[in-house]
DNA sequence: CGATATTATTTTAAGTATAAAATAAATTTC
DNA sequence: GAAATTTATTTTATACTTAAAATAATATCG
């Protein structure tokens, strides 16, 4: 049917929107079709290579990163998530042996969570994999192009924290 | 307690990054960490003011960009959401009397979705504050940032594209 | 025409996510 | 040091999300 595949034309998010949109609200739009797209990407490739998935992945990344593990709210900053979703989480990555909880010694109310040797073996398996699939989808942008994007994303994440509509805002009394 | 009150140092995904990390790593964390952070503000933002979700707003803004309604398939498309999830989300919306389905003509098999009077008048109210909240967090790009970013983000929607994994991709035959 | 394939949507089962309430352990304050 | 507050986590209820299977209608092809 298709000798030479073109790459089917984007009907996304931005499909409908107009010069005259405001260019904050194209942009916002943009933006989460670049992150939907990618998260699609990676969580189709965990799922088919190594039979997991993204929010797996996601705690045991944060897990390798932090020697010493992470409390369960550390974890929830971390990956900007609920706190009861990490319950239910970790849960399910201790009864696959891939995670670990240890009581804290000087809070009773907390516990320390990190990878057990299988998990890191698992884990150490998937991290070269996973950098080669976003290289990879990055593959046509330059150097400079990466550089810059990284650097505007910071000023934009400082924006969005000093200007967000969260319940902190307001009277500072 | 807090007299200036500082913008909370973030503890996000990028805290544990290295320096050595890769460009591309970072970029993608980065990009993630910003979508999140806009997602969770406009989500807690609609259902502080209009008691709404924001995949119940995204289906009543795209269904107000096509005044001829969209099929279910299409919706999918455009949201980036599986189909399934269509049929959920819409359910919803009809029984609030936000959105209504029609029966095609010419194909028994699918419907097209479209705003009801209700559902137009809702979304209206509500878009107008909703850009209120996406400029706010934008606030501190200059415009400049802002069209370089939006046109850095295009080249690696396209890059995403071209080279990303999905089933998809491989032999063409 | 009739078998086969494709397309549109729904259903199913499991997992992910949230907000809010509940629990329990620290910390602060008086 | 006991009462009030804060903090860490879990529980609950509900919503969202996916992948895969099922259903049903249309299109294609011999």
């Amino acid at each position: 049917m298709s000798e030479l595949r073109q790459p089917a034309p984007a009907n996304d998010r931005e499909t409908a929107t107009h010069r005259d949109d405001k260019l904050e609200l194209r942009l916002w739009l943009r933006l989460l079709t670049c992150s939907s797209l990618i998260e699609q990407n990676v969580r189709g490739a965990l799922r088919l290579q190594f039979d997991t998935t993204l929010p797996r992945f996601d705690l045991m990344a944060q897990l390798d990163r932090a020697p010493d593990g992470l409390t369960m709210s550390e974890l929830s900053a971390r990956m900007m998530v609920s706190n009861g979703n990490i319950t239910g989480l970790a849960d399910r990555l201790v009864e696959e042996g891939l995670v670990k909880r240890t009581p804290s010694q000087r809070d009773r109310r907390s516990s320390h969570i990190s990878l057990t040797p299988a998990g890191k073996k698992a884990f150490d398996a998937m991290t070269p994999v996973h950098e080669g699939w976003v290289d990879r989808m990055m593959a046509s942008l330059s150097r400079q192009d990466m550089q810059q994007l990284f650097q505007l994303l910071g000023k934009l994440k400082q924006s969005v924290h000093q200007n967000a509509v969260d319940a902190d805002q307001g009277e500072t009394k």
